[in-house]
DNA sequence: CTGAAAGCGCTTACAG
DNA sequence: CTGAAAGCGCTTACAG
């Protein structure tokens, strides 16, 4: 590294020497500062500058970022460890988003993956620290989060933007999220409109508010057309619980068409359908509410929608960026992204089907 | 955040009020610092992480890194946008490698999303300044990279090191690579083993280490056969530059398999035989000098060998601590990883091809 | 065993 | 138009 007189690395001190200015003058030059209290002479400018070419100086970003407050550095944090290949397909995409408008803003993204503890868990409070706050703030992803951290984040006041719709029964929170609840009406709407008039659902057993949206929007579409829901047509499963039996339920119960919350269960479903010799989509329509990860979607075009994860993601960043900007009058805001619908192939308008009692 | 007296972050000095200590040893109780001055009472410890724990103190790393001491962050350094899509598809394998690594040996990454301008070209020296040293050290990555800013990086002793062999004229560099010599060379040897005799490669323009180091690999496993390489066979192309004429050359000279340096590549040498009439592969085998990003693997089981990206960008992470450890007598290390062969079905024993005159 | 003090390299009022 | 000084929040000798 370029050395000055105490063998140390170039400082401003040094170019004041050498340009026969004061150390702040050099600050003030390199910035560009123009403040009312300095205006700086075009030869200072020059002199000062020419010090700098000779001696090779470089800021130091550290003493900047401490003598002027913020760091320009944002967070990510994910409440389940991020490794299982299948997460991350599903999970990047969010990162993208956030990662391309911090960019756009000239923030540098700090990913905790420390945060992690030996058994993989993942915590933000951990040994009674909160790690995040070396950031001026974080987006927050992920299905863990449990209302407890976020509850102590708020009470830290430290800013920060849950990717995904989050309700948390004291506290405001700020997130972005998609329109599950919307999304999910759209596809039974397409369902109804293809013809069928009993159309099943499967969801997942957790309460988390992707799930509870879903049945939200299931209930909203029928109401819409004022037909009422079949409660038998409205199933909690688990993957396990998909079986010939579970669909031939369905199927008497005059189901012609099963909804599926993720492609795991819809696979299912299907295999259940194939070996009970139905033909598909003719003798069964399957749609699957959201983008299955790659691994799972397996060449099958499904009839569902596409989370705006990219979209997401950016949102999230942005909503941050307000949040920090102005921290007085800054109200928690939920947001939420419109999800595009997508036909697919595995929805056909419905028909006769063998008896299969 | 949580707010001190002064309406500020919480801060060491508040910690030291709090607690009725001085600044000093919560310092030393935060870093567990047990120099030969500090030997501090368990009481004492106690009280400060009470302390820390009910104001939520967390140090700032700019200060932190400003006073000499270690940060726990490490920084992720990409030298060329990392947005296109294949690019990323690319890339992201040795990002998850470091980002393990990382979460091992509990550190954060910082992502430098920041480091391009407007123009979205990268620079590690903008205005002067290298953002990087708010991180212990960075792992560089991408085909970019110029001389000069590692070169100034190596001035400026900021310990780094590079994913992929870089060779620097003057200063040694730590990396970690590919044995991308070896692995043509045996993907060359493989051919040979099959009984071909003349064998074609198609490599890029550029002179960078990873296009070189493949040469130098194919020459090495004629050598080794006591073969001589025919200038005619050995060919530097752009993509663009792959046409039917060029493939009938190789053949006329009689070449019966092309190993190609990329997948773009090997693909157009594929479309150039398919439309000479050549049955493949029996009459061309093809082979490609490491694994083709998904977008242009488009199912071809290639000939050829794979990159260890995660390790590759594991055991740059691993260099660095080491770097980072030992900062005095380290020696800038070059690291070369094995790649797995991989017989494809591109490749097959030559087998008579109607003349193409 | 602990505190008072210097210093890391900057930015930014403030005083001329 | 420019300089002297305070202060950002830490770490680390040094003095007790």
């Amino acid at each position: 590294m370029r050395i000055n007189a105490a063998g140390g690395r170039v400082r401003q001190a040094d170019i004041a020497n050498l340009a026969g200015v004061s150390q702040a003058t050099v600050s003030m030059v390199i910035n560009n500062r123009g403040g009312k209290y300095h205006q700086i002479g075009e030869g200072t400018r020059r002199l000062v500058w020419e010090a700098v070419e000779k001696l090779g100086y470089v800021a130091n970003p550290a003493a900047r970022v401490l003598a002027g407050g913020r760091n320009s550095l944002v967070g990510v944090y994910t409440f389940e460890p991020v490794f299982p290949v299948d997460m991350r397909d599903f999970y990047l995409p969010f990162l993208l988003g956030v990662e391309e408008a911090a960019e756009a803003s000239g923030l540098d993204l700090v990913l905790f993956t420390s945060a992690s503890g030996p058994d993989r868990r993942r915590d933000i409070y951990r040994d009674g620290v909160n790690r995040l706050r070396i950031t001026d703030g974080c987006v927050l992803l992920g299905r863990g989060g449990s209302a407890v951290d976020l509850a102590r984040l708020i009470n830290d006041a430290f800013p920060f933007v849950v990717i995904g719709r989050r309700d948390l029964p004291e506290h405001p929170i700020a997130c972005v999220g998609a329109d599950y609840a919307e999304a999910t009406a759209q596809v039974v709407a397409h369902l109804f409109g293809l013809g069928h008039e009993r159309i099943a659902y499967c969801r997942w057993p957790d309460l988390t508010e992707a799930t509870l949206d879903r049945e939200v929007g299931y209930r909203r579409a029928h109401e819409r057309l004022g037909r009422s829901v079949d409660p038998l047509l409205l199933r909690t499963v688990d993957v396990g619980e998909v079986t010939p039996q579970l669909l031939r339920g369905l199927l008497g119960r005059g189901a012609t068409a099963v909804i599926a919350q993720d492609a795991a269960i819809a696979a299912k479903v299907r295999e259940c359908a194939t070996l009970l010799d139905m033909v598909l989509p003719d003798e069964l329509s399957l749609a699957v509410l959201g983008d299955p990860p790659r691994s799972e979607a397996s060449g099958t075009d499904w009839t569902g929608f596409d989370i705006p994860r990219r979209e997401m993601g950016a949102g999230a960043l942005h909503l941050l960026l307000t949040a920090l900007g102005d921290a007085d009058d800054y109200e928690p805001r939920e947001q939420l992204l419109p999800c595009a619908f997508h036909p697919g192939t595995t929805s056909v308008a419905p028909s006769k089907r063998k008896n299969l009692q």
